[in-house]
RNA sequence: GCCCACGUAGCUCAGUGGUAGAGCACUCCCUUGGUAAGGGAGAGGCCAAGAGUUCAAUUCUCUUCGUGGGCACCA
């Protein structure tokens, strides 16, 4: 005779055994119908569950996050269920739900094409609306066996083989379809309603790339049809900001086959691209950093020595003169610590702080290859700052403040970082690690900025921070990075002499805010839709004329912006004024600026703001004057 | 690098086993028009590259290169 205690505190009292389906219909219809499962004593069960004792008890809706999660997991197993109708021969490796849906890795000798997936998308609706129930079996290991020998489900045995013995083992079983899974799941297929099957991709089993690549078939799915659309809609919203297309509209850079993964700025594309390394100048000067220059190509000996050659060589371009092997950087740690090596060090100079905006080359996997977002020639706001271990705090704190107002300013509100700790493939001994580790996460502690860990992600040579930032649509982007390094400055022979007279060597803080400027960039782009702020705007004011009469007025003017320092443009053509105010709007100045007889006649200007279609007469010098202000950058308003 | 798809004018895209078409952009002409496309004419393509099948290939097949979506990789 079960008590249940509800969320609310009331507590109902059973006969006997029920169900948590049982549960919410005595309750009412509304919530029955919307129960996908629940959770007895915390623990997140089917909906099929029996509750047989005193229980506290939560019934988990399809409006609940955990209930989305269930409806998106059991669209898996549908998929399942329609696939192997119409492809027997399909077998099913694994189908985790994932952000927004779910996928499902299969194993079939034919390829899939798109016109498949809406086949199988109708059949997955077909099956969903006959409203089956979907029922849960508990088995032991050999009938689980059993189960998907006589299914020739080869990859179903190869996970079962790898279940622990303490853990239980659940069967679902979707009519004659049949899937493994620790659930819950949803008791009926009415609750599949929403879903949509997005796109296909092969995906390595296991993500190992020794092992085979199965086909991979991603699907959307949600608990009721507006959320769906919703989601669809917003996928649409992110591909009209995607930087490739915005980078070809609005003229900012190409790519072409001479130079893979490399790119062809443009002037606007440049402009911005300068802009924007200016501000970091300024802010690192201010900073403390001092900024240098080191080679394109350096000995491949250095690369050796410094560790890069054994890990990287495979990703490194290389050149050969006066028989030598040179190799193009792949990164600036090295370089910075001959410079550093040049003259003897104190312990006064420290913490030493050395910035380059270094032009790396990588010869990244081609398939990896993404616009700007991943490019194989980048530069980065690169700097490392020699420092003692007492001085990894300070450092630290000084860092975080300059990467979060930098952020600030440049339009992002929200970041949030991650302590990375050693990889796997590492270089230094383990008490080195311990060390490093212990001071970099004692620093970031002290920041009292909030950070979660990231296990074994840290680079080769020591532990690190990673700084994601938020953008406009609610994506996150790792951009920024402080690296604790107590390897290299060793293997490169870096020494400062300290306040006892002996040699110490240094450590390195490897660090950059924005990461790759090109990828910066395209993150910029997106995040603006191309809408940049004025001061980052490659054009800030276009002037037009109503008519011809006004162009010799109009030169007069544009003069005067550009000796203000304002970019402008000067449009003069023999369009009307609608068809070139679209044009400009279309092109996203923050200002256009109408000139015809009235205002050539009252020294006066109409303005047009992006976005707005309110027109705004002012005095010239006025107007120029307020452009001027309001297109100061951030750092200097 | 791996799987799948794609590659036609500057851009967005039609199209066909008999050497190509639209809209926008571009050039010229008419138009001097007050805030998101005025009208007309013209020019523009080795249909990604190479090979094969065929009387004939932009179209079919293969290879290469590139792009896109994923996977793997990301110092």
């Amino acid at each position: 005779m079960p008590i249940v205690t509800l969320p609310d505190g009331s507590k109902k009292e059973f006969e006997k055994s029920i169900t948590i389906d049982e549960l919410s219909n005595s309750i009412g219809a509304g919530l029955a119908k919307a129960t996908v499962a629940g959770k007895i004593n915390g623990i997140l069960v089917d909906a099929s569950e029996k509750i047989t004792e005193d229980s506290d008890v939560i019934i988990v809706t399809n409006s609940d996050p955990e209930g989305l999660e269930i409806i998106r997991h059991s669209c898996a197993h549908l998929f399942g269920h329609a696939i192997k109708q119409m492809y027997p021969k399909a077998k099913m490796a694994i189908g985790p739900t994932i952000d927004n849906g779910f996928y499902y890795d299969i194993d079939l000798d034919v390829s899939l094409n798109d016109k498949d997936l809406e086949l199988i998308e109708a059949r997955m609706k077909e099956l969903a609306n006959t409203d089956y129930d979907v029922v849960r079996n508990v088995v032991d290991r050999e009938q689980a066996l059993k189960a998907f020998k006589d299914r020739n489900e080869d990859y179903k045995i190869e996970i079962i083989n790898e279940i622990p013995d303490n853990e239980i083992i659940a069967l679902y079983h979707h009519n004659e379809y049949t899937d493994m899974c620790r659930g819950p799941h949803v008791t009926s297929t009415r609750h599949l309603r929403s879903f949509k099957l997005m796109k296909i991709a092969g995906a390595y089993w296991r993500g190992n790339s020794d092992n085979k690549m199965l086909q991979r078939i991603y699907g959307t799915a949600w608990s009721n049809d507006k959320d769906l659309k919703k989601h669809l809609i917003l996928l649409e919203e992110a591909e009209k900001r995607d930087h490739r297309k915005l980078g070809r509209e609005l003229d900012l850079f190409h790519f072409q086959d001479e130079a893979v993964g490399m790119v062809f700025w443009h002037p606007k594309g440049w402009s911005i691209y300068r802009e924007l390394e200016e501000y970091i100048r300024r802010k690192i000067t201010k900073g403390g950093y001092q900024e240098i220059k080191t080679p394109q190509l350096i000995d491949k000996k250095l690369w050796e020595q410094s560790g890069h050659w054994d890990k990287y060589s495979e990703h490194m371009y290389t050149s050969e003169a006066d028989e030598r092997e040179l190799a193009l950087k792949p990164m600036n740690c090295p370089g910075h610590i001959q410079v550093f090596n040049q003259g003897i060090k104190s312990y006064r100079d420290l913490p030493l702080r050395m910035s380059e905006f270094g032009s790396c080359h990588r010869y990244e996997p081609s398939g990896a290859l993404h616009g700007l977002m991943r490019v194989r020639n980048f530069v980065q706001d690169d700097a490392h700052i020699f420092c003692t271990e007492d001085q990894i705090e300070s450092e630290t704190i000084l860092f975080c403040n300059l990467l979060k107002e930098v952020y600030e300013e440049l339009g992002f509100d929200k970041v949030s970082i991650m302590f990375a700790d050693r990889p796997e493939k590492r270089v230094g001994d383990d008490a080195i690690w311990d060390k490093a580790e212990g001071a970099l996460l004692k620093a970031t502690k002290a920041t009292g900025l909030p950070f979660e860990e990231n296990k074994g992600d840290g680079a080769f040579y020591g532990p690190k921070l990673d700084f994601y930032l938020h953008d406009a649509i609610g994506r996150v982007w790792q951009c920024g990075t402080l690296q604790v390094d107590f390897n290299l400055p060793n293997r490169l022979g870096a020494s400062y002499i300290g306040e006892d007279n002996n040699k110490h060597i240094p450590i390195m803080l490897h660090r950059a805010i924005l990461g790759s400027l090109e990828r910066f960039l395209g993150i910029l782009i997106e995040n603006y839709e191309g809408k940049f702020p004025l001061w980052l705007s490659p054009v800030q004011a276009a002037i037009t004329t109503i008519t011809s009469g006004s162009n010799q007025a109009a030169e007069r003017i544009i003069e005067k912006l550009r000796d203000n320092g304002i970019r402008s443009l000067i449009d003069l053509r023999n369009e009307k004024i609608n068809y070139k105010v679209r044009e400009h709007s279309v092109n996203k100045v923050p200002f256009i600026l109408v000139l015809g007889d009235r205002e050539v006649e009252e020294n006066t200007i109409t303005i047009r703001r992006l976005g707005s279609k309110e027109q705004k007469t002012m005095n010239v010098d006025e107007c120029i004057e307020q452009i001027r202000l309001e297109s100061l950058p951030p750092d200097i308003k």
